[in-house]
DNA sequence: CCCGATCGTTACGGGTCCGTATCATTATCG
DNA sequence: CGATAATGATACGGACCCGTAACGATCGGG
């Protein structure tokens, strides 16, 4: 099943979604800390920094950053790996879930409101 | 013509085009800026600082700024109204076009290959 | 056992963005 | 006119984020 979506069409939703999210005093998440939750949650664990650093194209530092912002948020937390302790293994929470599903529905329900091209 | 999306497929979307907003080193926008940025490029004008502001739910130095920072890349560019002299009327650009182009290919060609939810 | 490699974190200097409050300029209306 | 309103820009203090470089903790091979 493919997607067909026009041009028009896109950036209209991603217009959309985007004020919805502006609007949203709750999300002031970054594009980066925004690709960092959505791999969490879609990508199959276990994440480590190093490992979604690679995945995004962005240094150490700027995961850990995103983690500890996130974190805060109570969007993702963090667990030491005890068989080898040098890993972070980063986990999803409730709170995280219902963020990823609350995004789920803002770009469903603005996709169902688009009319033709 | 409505959109059919599953919300598998919208995070799914929305991750893949996240990403490669990230790894994209041209277009570091914040989600405020490109809100701006699609609702002076898809709605009709003119455009006001104020009429932004009211459109986005955000403070007007909020708009000043982001388009001085779009003014800078190229993306936007500002003209006094002569006719009322207190109004600025925001005006496209060549490369903001583009930037906007650019966005829609993005998203429509991740659309396209989603696969089933 | 020890030394190099690996992992995540932190320090640093610089840049950007925010909201509130204030400002200069211009228009409007009595 | 002069007072008031409206528009966009700016100052300020604070918060966040970036990349580079360095660091402590841990693992693993020789």
């Amino acid at each position: 099943m493919v997607l067909e979506i026009k041009p028009t069409q896109a950036l209209r939703l991603w217009r959309e979604v985007h004020l919805d999210l502006v609007r949203d005093t709750q999300a002031d998440l970054s594009v980066r800390q925004t690709a960092i939750l959505l791999t969490i949650y879609l990508e199959l664990p276990p994440h480590t920094v190093r490992g979604l650093a690679a995945r995004l194209g962005v240094t150490k530092p700027v995961i850990t950053r995103a983690l500890d912002s996130m974190g805060k948020l109570g969007l993702v937390s963090r667990k030491r790996d005890e068989l080898d302790k040098r890993n972070v293994v980063i986990q999803r929470t409730v709170a995280g879930a219902l963020a990823v599903e609350h995004l789920a529905d803002l770009v469903t329900a603005r996709a169902r409101e688009l009319g033709p091209a």
